[in-house]
DNA sequence: CACCGTATGTGCGGTACCGTGCTTACGGGA
DNA sequence: TCCCGTAAGCACGGTACCGCACATACGGTG
């Protein structure tokens, strides 16, 4: 399957230095992320962190009721246990494959160990979980302000920036269940983008024929994930930012 | 003014080192911060960290088109400005006072030099980051999910455990901003409090009269949130935990 | 090819919240 | 003491989303 499944797709590996390459290379374990698998439930304690190469994971907060939200997505930029060497051990939420592929396991304690050496996974960490607040903040702003069609745009394109095509394998219930809104609210959205000639759907996959005009449409939370994401990303330096 | 503006109010500060603070404190300032200050607006380079004591200082992002909603609230328990360790150096939020009152505050050079260190700082620092994590989520799903009256629950008992007192110096209208609803719904939704006698309003002002029925009425958001930062502000030890 | 599970579309009444414009009433300053 | 700015209450129609109960339609399986 080519070179697809390489370490270095997951950018956070692949922006480690030599030395720490060498110490945690040979522990990573390539591990299969089926559609729907479960990486951690409320409250589990994490024994593994991820590297997602090819794969989305979501991250969601469940509630009494049995409602939930998801509140941010992790792709291929990032990691899923960030709560690890943040020092709780566990975290409310849940982690659960959107989009199958791969993602390479690393062992928890290991992991602990390397971030408390103050190499550059540390500042690459932190610097991640910073985007990873932002978009977790954008999206509570979101929840609050924006329709639901705006934000089926927004979460469109977040997942079509994490994978290498335009087409998703995603139900509408599935979509609904992260988005927290109803199954139908989601069937009106998409068919109204449907009518734009902005996606195609076909029974669980959709194809994203527009993209330009989907940002359009989308609120403004999509833009400011990305360009906070990509700031955050960028080889660390003396970053330097203002709104515009 | 008795002790109440002591260093040690603010549980971090309170849970460094001996070293850590013979370092720190020679160089901690105490500043008033009065209603409505802003200590940084969205974009803003961060210069400095400030150690609330007893104040409360509200975390919103606000929208191109002037709406706004909170993501979290700080006070004694932690600190604002974690953008400087997380790497970011800005962050798109603003940080405004709620609740007027004292905090300490430090050069931020000197902060993020001392959190590079690896000592006791740093393991506070990542708890608290994972306890406002955990606050911003549930901000996102309540958002979703709850309905104004039970955010205004939530909301106030969120400031009460941050004040000594069971009355909070707050206009209908900014709880609305934080919220990120209409003037005429915190409105509404007070009445009804009042109508339960659960508060007592009076221009600006209003008195919590019976604090176990407000728990009582308001979403489990709250419940998860404290549970949560209790957890993750206790001494750290091997920090087990389930949900119930 | 017939069947059935799953995915999608639709229609209905209900409600929580919005935007707007207005009224009431407190309380500090001239 | 009066005045006026600010805080709070109220009333209106509008709408986005909900919960529910269906109707349709695709596609893999036997």
């Amino acid at each position: 399957m080519s070179g697809s499944q390489d370490v270095l797709h997951n950018q956070l590996l692949a922006g480690l230095s030599l030395e720490e390459r060498n110490r945690l290379f040979p522990h990573l374990q390539l591990v299969a992320m089926p559609l729907g698998k479960v990486l951690y439930e409320s409250g589990d304690t994490l024994r593994y962190v991820y590297f997602p190469v090819d794969c989305i994971v979501s991250l969601l907060y469940g509630m009494q009721n049995g409602q939930s939200a998801e509140i941010s997505v992790v792709g291929n930029e990032g990691l899923i246990g960030i709560a690890l060497f943040m020092g709780g051990e566990t975290t409310p939420s849940r982690a659960i494959v959107q989009s199958a592929g791969y993602a390479y396991r690393l062992d928890g304690q290991r992991f602990k160990d390397e971030f408390h050496r103050n190499g550059s996974l540390q500042v690459l960490l932190l610097r991640y979980t910073q985007a990873l607040i932002t978009q977790m903040s954008q999206t509570a702003v979101c929840n609050r302000h924006h329709t639901v069609d705006q934000q089926l745009c927004r979460w469109l394109l977040l997942s079509l920036d994490r994978l290498s095509s335009n087409v998703l394998a995603m139900t509408q219930e599935l979509i609904a269940n992260m988005l927290g809104v109803r199954r139908e609210g989601v069937t009106d959205a998409a068919g109204r983008l449907q009518k734009l000639g902005v996606i195609q759907y076909a029974r669980g996959q959709i194809t994203v024929l527009d993209r330009p005009k989907l940002e359009q449409l989308s609120c403004e939370c999509y833009a400011v994930v990305k360009r906070e994401t990509d700031r955050l990303q960028r080889p660390a330096s003396v970053a330097t930012y203002r709104s515009p």
